[in-house]
DNA sequence: CATCATGATGATAATGATTATCATTATCCA
DNA sequence: TGGATAATGATAATCATTATCATCATGATG
């Protein structure tokens, strides 16, 4: 099997950390990023039950968390609401415009959105890693 | 007493929806528009139990919800952890800067966001409502 | 001012998402 | 291949928040 980009990089941050390759890492991973939405890790769980006969919910979830080490997942949390994640190709960073009414996702990226996170840190001698920014509204398909 | 200008507020959002006023209610706002941080609610229930003999810790949650249902107060929240609370006078609004280190919270306004998140909106058919921007980083004591 | 319908409170249980525990299994290096 | 130990799966624990419910307090009414 031809391994993937972030299967590799997925790999080569477990060799790092002298953790193993396991069955269940490559179901998750695979399955992540398959998925045409953001999930949550139960609907990962419910995906990967039949692929992966008797994974445990505490490992999808377990790995998930591992996968957002390593910066190939991402998680998006809104409100109360269960975690949902989406696949992290390389280091592009967007932003979320979410549906108060139907709760879909639309994904946004402008740089001049980093530039005035910069900005912003600078001015209160604050050093920037990274940033969270969600708009709120109703989407085209809802209004 | 003469009302503050929040407490009117909160007694006219009461009397419209046919709620009641209580002692609690208006030792609550009173503590939450007093307090210098970003409180959670177990913070502020610590603060009023000294000033109001046998309440609960239910009755300052509940009310915190009204207080946001009322646009007096701000819920902010970071990963799992415990829900934090500011007042909100009138209809400004700031975005924060958090330091990863010490968990201090920035904030901060800049109208170029507002300007942004228009921006990005309208270009996906989006009616946008508000927005939530947390930047993460190191401030500056803990650089 | 007294009555009373009902909203609010306070104590506690319930909920729901996430994490910890632990016995067992699987990985992978020597 | 053996063995040290990480990973898994099942389940319990945790923790913040919400729901429940008996009792109390509010405020409209007479």
């Amino acid at each position: 099997m031809t391994d993937s980009q972030p299967m590799a990089a997925f790999r080569l941050h477990i060799a790092k950390k002298g953790l193993r390759h396991t069955k269940q890492r490559e179901e998750i991973l695979s399955a992540l990023f398959s998925s045409k939405k953001h999930v949550t890790a139960e609907e990962l769980f419910d995906i990967l039950r039949s692929k992966v006969a008797g994974i445990g919910y505490a490992t999808v979830q377990r790995n998930l968390n591992l996968l957002r080490e390593c910066g190939l997942a991402e998680e998006v949390k809104i409100g109360n609401q269960k975690a949902r994640y989406e696949p992290k190709r390389g280091k592009e960073h967007h932003d979320h415009l979410i549906c108060l009414k139907c709760g879909r996702f639309i994904e946004v990226n402008d740089p001049r959105l980093e530039k005035l996170q910069d900005g912003l840190a600078k001015a209160n001698g604050f050093a920037p890693l990274r940033h969270k920014l969600e708009i709120y509204g109703t989407c085209a398909k809802c209004a």
